[in-house]
RNA sequence: GACCCGUUCGUCUAGUGGCCUAGGACUUCGGCCUUUCACGCCGGCAACACGGGUUCGACUCCCGUACGGGUCGCCA
């Protein structure tokens, strides 16, 4: 599910809750071409992992059903007829033009089959003959509609076609499915992106013709995604992952994308950022929806997840970031909540970025001898020499290996030979880690690695500075 | 092309005629802290698209221009 839908379905929930109304989930599925398998299921598993529960819809039942518009097609030729009948819709026998010439063709559809002459009309039905129905739009006039965001929209009719209501399979277009059922289902407020506000005129003679009340309209800006070349459009897979799916397995928490979408168009007018869904539901109102398109920033959304990430107990902290942990070895897997998930919690901004923050766990990377050099903390490749030299035998003889103990040792070292503690430090990280960046420090690494392989790494790194001792 | 909509820091936004020397957040850049990185804390850079009006006074109201976006499907 893209984002864009989820936020458009994230404040029909906020609105249904914060004015005590009913959320329902309503499944359009009348283009019979564009089935996918198994869409429906990960509709139903992206709202349940957003929070978004519906009142109503296919799967939890409510009075208004069936709630899959391929379930309700007699319903929309039922009133398609009516519609015939009162003169605002007609047969149209017109060959089907295929929608693929490139400029798209200037001037709609032309309503030559307004006036067909009845008789010929009902001796093609009764022959089967292949047709469609079309809303008759009068070329006069001017048609208004107000929307809660945008205002009062007032267009003229002439630009209007005579957009089709029933297809030629029987199925209704997704202008008249979304008429007929947000009457017959009690529908107050039509939430959608800004994309429909140019068709909403339409709705408004549809409803008209009817005689049916008019919702009102919540209209939303678009959301955009940002081009390499620095120009924007609307948001698609070529900017990233925008679905819902794809960006939970990259490792955002689910409350952490709802809260960032929540904020992509709306504002609560202060400060304030953070929220959950049932704050969210509290401050949620028409007013704080803003009209302009807005651009998805994966840099603050990749904030905002740390926010949360942070925020997280250890312990839930630890089983949420276990999968994505690339865990390998049987070790890491048995010291992965008391001893690596401390380290990562505090660092970590996505959960996909774990694998590569803890690959030196695994394996030892190849590192340069020049990684000895630190400004800050005054190592070079001899000093660390001398001190892996003499802190090697000192760790190896200590008794506890633990990371407090280890540290103590470190510290004693330093303090005996008057050496500030991040010069020994510096030294051992490089050794027993081979990276410039580690989540935690040395005494946390050794703990992890354990007391064999810790040595290992730190003679490693004393064959390899005897080899270069000029570096 | 026609029609509709929009336009405050790079991005998300606050601001509804004087409270604005335009606020917050992300990003970015400094500094502090520190056992690296990060976190945290402190600080800096950075915007009212442009031109006309209206008004004592315009980011806020009106008009135009420019730019951006959307729609023009037997797709939703």
């Amino acid at each position: 599910m893209h984002v864009g839908n989820l936020r458009t379905a994230l404040y029909a929930y906020l609105l249904a809750r914060s004015q005590g109304g009913t959320f329902v989930l309503r499944i359009e599925d009348t283009d019979q071409a564009r089935h996918i398998e198994g869409a429906l299921e990960v509709i139903y598993a992206t709202l349940r992992q957003a929070g978004l529960r519906h009142d109503e819809g296919p799967d939890v039942g409510g009075a208004c059903g069936p709630y899959v518009q391929s379930q309700r097609t007699a319903i929309y030729r039922t009133h398609a007829l009516e519609l015939v009948r009162r003169g605002a819709a007609y047969h149209c026998f017109c060959d089907k033009v295929e929608r693929d010439d490139d400029p798209a063709p200037a001037g709609g559809y032309d309503g030559r089959c307004r006036h067909l002459d009845p008789a010929a009309v009902a001796a093609d039905l009764a022959a089967g003959r292949p047709h469609v129905v079309r809303q008759k739009i009068d070329r006069e006039g001017v048609t208004t509609f107000t929307d809660l965001v945008f205002g009062e929209i007032t267009v003229e009719n002439k630009v209007l076609d005579d957009q089709i209501l029933l297809k030629r399979d029987g199925m209704p277009t997704y202008n008249f499915a979304n008429v007929v059922d947000d009457h017959l289902m009690g529908i107050t407020h039509v939430v959608r992106g800004s994309e429909y506000l140019s068709s909403t005129p339409k709705y408004n003679l549809l409803y008209q013709a009817f005689g049916w009340p008019v919702p009102l309209y919540v209209h939303l800006p678009l959301i955009m995604g940002k081009n390499p070349d620095g120009t924007v459009a609307k948001l698609s897979k070529r900017h990233g992952s925008v679905s819902f799916e794809s960006l939970l397995a990259e490792g955002y928490l689910p409350e952490a994308v709802v809260n960032y979408i929540a904020l992509l168009g709306w504002s609560p007018k202060n400060d304030r950022e953070l929220f959950t869904l049932d704050e969210l539901a509290a401050a949620f109102g028409v007013a704080g929806l803003n009209k302009a398109p807005a651009v998805f920033d994966f840099d603050k959304l990749r904030w905002m997840n740390s926010e949360y990430v942070k925020a997280l107990p250890p312990a839930e902290f630890a089983a949420r970031a276990r999968p994505f942990g690339g865990i390998t070895s049987p070790h890491l897997a048995a010291c992965w909540d008391r001893l690596v998930a401390p380290l990562l919690h505090p660092r970590v901004e996505v959960l996909g970025d774990i694998p590569e923050m803890i690959a030196f766990l695994a394996a030892l990377p190849d590192y340069p001898v020049e990684f000895f050099h630190h400004k800050k903390t005054k190592c070079d490749p001899a000093r660390a020499r001398a001190i892996l030299a003499d802190l090697g035998p000192l760790c190896h003889r200590h008794g506890e290996w633990t990371a407090p103990a280890l540290g103590a040792v470190v510290q004693d070292y330093a303090a005996a030979r008057g050496l500030k503690l991040g010069l020994p430090m510096w030294a051992l990280r490089i050794a027993v880690s081979g990276r410039l960046v580690t989540p935690g420090g040395p005494p946390e690494i050794m703990e992890i690695l354990g007391r064999d392989e810790s040595l290992r790494r730190i003679d490693h790194a004393l064959a390899m500075l005897a080899a270069h001792p000029t570096a």
